[in-house]
RNA sequence: GCUGCUGUAGCUCAGCCGGUAGAGCGCGUCCUUGGUAAGGACGAGGUCAUGGGUUCAAGUCCCAUCAGCAGCUCCA
């Protein structure tokens, strides 16, 4: 007997096997035109799917309106795709179709390379199966019958799936849509016609299984939505996030570049980008000595056995440039990182547990040979420099230091107004004996961390088991970029392996004048400054606080009249340290309003006759407009205070 | 690294079925001298990414290389 209490109340008793679609037919004729799908409990099942025979259930109808059935619909608008293609490219085998964030894709092997020329006839072939609105059939069967079933369609992918993935399924099922029949999970919508909105959006490879190893498959990635409003949204929303692009805002802007024939991945500072990264730099290196760091230099070379010693050459010869090979046959490599630099401080004499924690910090540039087809604007280079610093500590200190690291790099994220980001502490995986160091000193860690991550009130803080390094626990600091792809910035990680005797033999000498064996703390608050400056564009969309922006005023003169009252404004302005420039040119205001305004300049003083009689000039922000006259003298210590307060653009003076 | 796409003026882009290159913005000069998102006129700017090939003829077709974009894989 299976009993379905409805959300009103109301219980339904059935004493047979029943789909979510009978009930429909039960609670009323007009949930048959809006139902999508139905939650059976927490469980969402489609209306196709044979419901328990026993049992006692909360069940509640879906419509469009319910957020959890785009994702449902999307994995229905994947069957259509995939069988619009199948119509247009008979042969064609079909791998995997999920939903995906904003849409879904569907992996093919073609008997051709797909082109975005394609995608009108895909587009149209799927129309006419909407049109169609043929219901999306559930068959359950035996594994067995099941691989007998996608031998017979030829689809080999799926034949493999049913053998590995599904090896302990007693019954799979499959959706059958008039000729196409896709071996599938589900749950789907009831029928085609569902499928209101969709644009398939591009084409790109995509290894069977995710495994480079194996065969490369075409995905087709499309979205889709419940009307054609939302769709059209959707898309304005890309384009808009697209402008925010700090590719094409460090262009426009003047930030930085990157040459060809200087090198792919190879960051090149413009002079206002420069700006940008020496402000947070001198933010960032003014918190370090705050927090008791001492600043150290250290070359951006080092001998090869340095890395022998760390361990990272020869295992990571495939990302680094490789070795320079002087005459005498000494080799140098370009420095993957910065740590065995400052172990080599650290070790520049014994040490007392008197001097922990030690913390050695250095903006420390690295190379690393990413792939080719990895690097992206200044998120995936090839140099880059750390805000690093390497902490040496004894085991009890671990935690306090642990704490202020994450302190620090919470407090850099706040004052640049980032909310939006992840914690991912990675833990080890207690199964695997992959890990250096004693598992109970990790065990300790790790305890120790959870609970001052959970103390701290991170935001979207989440544990991975088993994603930590081999060498100790880590704390990364995650954000997403303007598309939506995530970047790791902060990081705090624990290492007890470089100071293990393996590799550097790191020892203090302890209040019971014998040798112990420090523990070491890698952590950089904005992980590298190319990564970060380049989401820190996307983030304020090149509209950056008054503190961090290259030019922070602008002149404008009413007419060439009054140039030299203008260029009197600006040299008091630039004489209390401020970035201002003027524009002095025969345009009318308004083109000059409008070209600070596309430039970003936080704050315009625009001087005519009256400015000039009162010494004054007329301010202007660049987000609130026209704000009247304001004394020169009162200018200055406003935009001092808002640079000294670090206040970030739409925030009020306290 | 792999798959697909792209590379034309400083920028954004047009250039059909092969016949020696175009727009807007920007830049320069001149006129205009103005009050908070585009005043006007004239002008200068291109080895069509690079190297090969096909052709009477290549920005256009083919191949290779380099670079960029999207995704996959990778990221000490």
């Amino acid at each position: 007997m299976l009993e379905l209490i409805l959300p009103d109340g109301k219980s339904l008793r059935f004493d047979r096997r029943i789909r979510g679609r009978d009930v429909l037919e039960e609670i009323g004729p007009r949930w048959a035109k809006t139902a999508l799908a139905a939650k059976l409990d927490d469980r969402l099942v489609d209306l196709m799917t044979d419901l328990p025979e026993d049992g006692r259930f909360h069940f509640r109808l879906l419509t469009a309106r319910d957020g959890e059935v785009l994702e449902l619909m999307r994995h229905s608008a994947a069957h259509l795709m995939a069988r619009a293609v199948m119509r247009l490219f008979p042969g064609t085998k079909l791998a995997f179709g999920p939903p995906v964030e904003n849409g879904f894709y569907y992996d093919f092997l073609l008997p051709r390379s797909l082109t975005e020329e394609d995608f009108p006839a895909i587009e149209a072939e799927m129309a006419r199966l909407v049109d169609l609105d043929e219901p999306f059939e559930r068959l359950e069967v035996p594994r067995d019958k099941a691989l007998e079933i996608c031998r017979d369609l030829d689809q080999p992918f799926k034949v493999e799936h049913l053998q590995d993935g599904l090896r302990n399924e007693r019954t799979v099922s499959f959706y059958r849509q008039g000729e196409f029949l896709d071996l599938c999970e589900g749950p789907h919508v009831p029928s085609a016609g569902w499928v209101k909105a969709y644009k398939l959006l591009s084409v790109a490879g995509a290894y069977w299984r995710g495994d480079a190893s194996r065969q490369q498959l075409q995905r087709l990635y499309a979205t889709a939505w419940f009307s054609q409003d939302e769709l059209r949204q959707y898309l304005d929303r890309l384009a808009e996030a697209k402008k925010r692009d700090h590719r094409v805002l460090g262009k426009r802007l003047e930030l930085f570049t990157i040459d060809p024939t200087v090198g792919s991945g190879l960051i090149l500072w413009l002079p206002k980008g420069s700006i940008l990264r020496r402000e947070l730099e001198n933010f960032l290196y003014d918190e370090l000595i705050r927090r008791g760091y001492q600043a150290v230099y250290t070359p951006h070379i080092g001998r090869v056995e340095l890395y022998q010693t760390s361990g990272h050459y020869p295992y990571y010869a495939d990302s680094q440039f490789p070795p320079i090979q002087m005459a005498e046959g000494d080799r140098y490599l370009l420095k993957p990182m910065n740590c065995p630099h400052h172990i080599r401080i650290y070790q520049s004499r014994p040490r007392s547990y008197k001097e922990l924690p030690l913390r050695l910090a250095e903006f420390g540039t690295v190379y690393r040979f990413e792939q080719s087809g990895e690097l992206t604007g200044m998120t995936r280079v090839r140099g880059f420099t750390q805000d690093d610093a390497h902490i040496f500590c004894t085991e009890e200190q671990v935690p306090d230091e642990f704490r202020a690291c994450v302190e620090m790099t919470r407090f850099v994220l706040q004052t640049l107004g980032f909310h939006e980001y992840r914690v991912r502490l990675s833990l080890r995986d207690p199964q695997s004996d992959k890990y250096v160091g004693d598992p109970e000193v990790w065990q300790r860690a790790e305890a120790a961390l959870m609970e001052v991550c959970r103390s701290m009130d991170l935001p979207n803080l989440e544990t991975a088991p088993g994603e930590a390094a081999f060498y100790g626990p880590k704390a990364d600091f995650i954000v997403s970029d303007c598309i939506g792809r995530e970047w790791q910035l902060g990081t705090v990680q624990l290492d007890y392996n470089l100071p293990s005797p393996k590799r550097f033999n790191l020892e203090y000498i302890g209040p019971d004048n014998r040798p112990h064996q420090p523990v070491m703390i890698h952590r950089a608050p904005f992980g590298s400054l190319e990564r970060f400056t380049g989401i820190l564009i996307e983030h304020f969309a090149g509209a950056f606080p008054l503190w961090l922006a290259p030019e922070q005023i602008r002149i404008v003169t009413v007419s060439e009249k009054f140039e030299d009252y203008g260029r009197g404004v600006e040299s008091r302005l630039r004489a209390a340290g401020l970035r201002a420039s003027g524009d002095y040119r025969a345009e009318k205001v308004g083109s000059k309003v409008r070209d600070a305004q596309l430039e970003m300049v936080p704050y315009l003083a625009v001087v005519g006759g009256r400015e000039q009689e009162n010494g004054t000039v007329a301010l202007r922000s660049r987000q609130e407009g026209d704000l009247g006259a304001v004394p020169v003298e009162n200018l200055i210590q406003q935009l001092l205070d808002e640079i000294r307060s670090r206040r970030l653009p739409g925030e009020k003076a306290s």
